[in-house]
DNA sequence: ATACCGGCTGACCGATCAATCAGTCTGGAA
DNA sequence: TTCCAGACTGATTGATCGGTCAGCCGGTAT
């Protein structure tokens, strides 16, 4: 086909990858299906990529870069006190769920991986992420050993968990905050500042 | 073989099954991979469950099962007010940590299945937990709308996340509390506790 | 003895997997 | 005009997948 115009093929196949790599994890993903999607040869991806690891990895790479620029941009605003705090709980859901394929790729990474990629995901991506928000934490007011830490792990796990678990949230009965977003953020930061002292 | 003594050949297999399927998720285990485990032939699984995904949901079933069972006999204890929270928190985690492959299989059906999939976990399943649950929050003086369930959901996020996401945190600085389990239960028990007006 | 039944097996099936390879086409450098 | 590098493809590979099938074995009932 050669489409060195527009959308190059290998771009195509790393998009599309990601989206089924998401969905449905690395070995429910053939190459052929990649190909399928991204409307190009099974050879191809071999081409470009090596092999279906190597695309796997490529696509990882991508989905982390982002995700840190995503971060720093997020954190960049420079309001002051609670308010901030309420911002960064909804800017840092709405990084989740803008992209929910990065997101997913993440969590399967994180949950389901060796330890020692847990050590490298921890140093590329969460590192600064978690260390960001620590450093929000800490500036409102908190200073005793370790609650910062633990504010802002409170506020990835609440998020990723709201986000990633709402094919069951919303069935709960009584859960009506897992469709009711600005409720839910709401009540988010209010817990965590009252965990950091503030009311 | 013939094992009829002691541990029949379909316990051996859904015992094998549910470490792999835990470990590495459906579609990255072969009936071949069981049958080595679980020391029997290949056939041998088809002749007792008929199918991989018939394998499958069997083991589901029996995780489930026990999952439930195991929630009623940690919410049975009849202690009060903060006390209790703490002993549930507790209790909570090791329910979650004592069975590392029930709880990854639940993880990997919560976040991966299908939204359909997800109606019947929540009936299924979570439902009563996060009932029982909510009752304890409600029964601690709380009884704004949503409080109580929207509290309960923070105690399983916390947990979830720290046991499942423990590869990463524990490599975070200053995150002791990843590997500091008491301390941890105490922070996440007075975050509750400060959300449900209490302190 | 004979018949039967369920647990269990090895040989085998078609489909699909990741990966290879020989070769076509195209745009630009020489 | 020649040549080459790189994008791209179709055919094909050996391995492995989920699943089938005929039949063996040991116990029980007749």
């Amino acid at each position: 086909m050669l489409r060195a115009e527009q959308n190059s093929c290998a771009e195509q196949i790393r998009e599309q990858a990601k989206k089924l790599f998401a969905a449905r994890g690395f070995d429910a993903v053939s190459i052929s299906d990649i190909a399928d999607a991204a409307e190009c040869s099974k050879s191809n991806i071999f081409h470009h990529f090596g092999s279906k690891e190597a695309l796997y990895f490529d696509v990882m790479r991508q989905v982390m870069q982002r995700s840190t620029d995503r971060i720093r941009q997020v954190m960049a605003d420079d309001i002051d006190a609670p308010a901030r705090l309420a911002q960064t709980v909804k800017d840092h859901y709405a990084m989740i769920s803008e992209d929910p394929e990065r997101s997913r790729l993440m969590m399967r990474e994180v949950m389901f991986s060796s330890p020692q990629r847990g050590r490298e995901l921890a140093g590329q991506v969460f590192g600064e992420q978690f260390k960001t928000l620590t450093e929000l934490m800490r500036s409102m007011g908190d200073e005793a050993d370790g609650r910062a830490e633990f504010t802002a792990f409170m506020l990835i796990a609440a998020n990723v968990m709201h986000f990633h678990c709402h094919n069951v949230l919303q069935h709960l009965p009584g859960a009506e905050f897992a469709d009711d977003l600005d409720g839910y953020a709401h009540m988010v930061t209010n817990i965590l500042l009252l965990n950091l002292g503030k009311n």
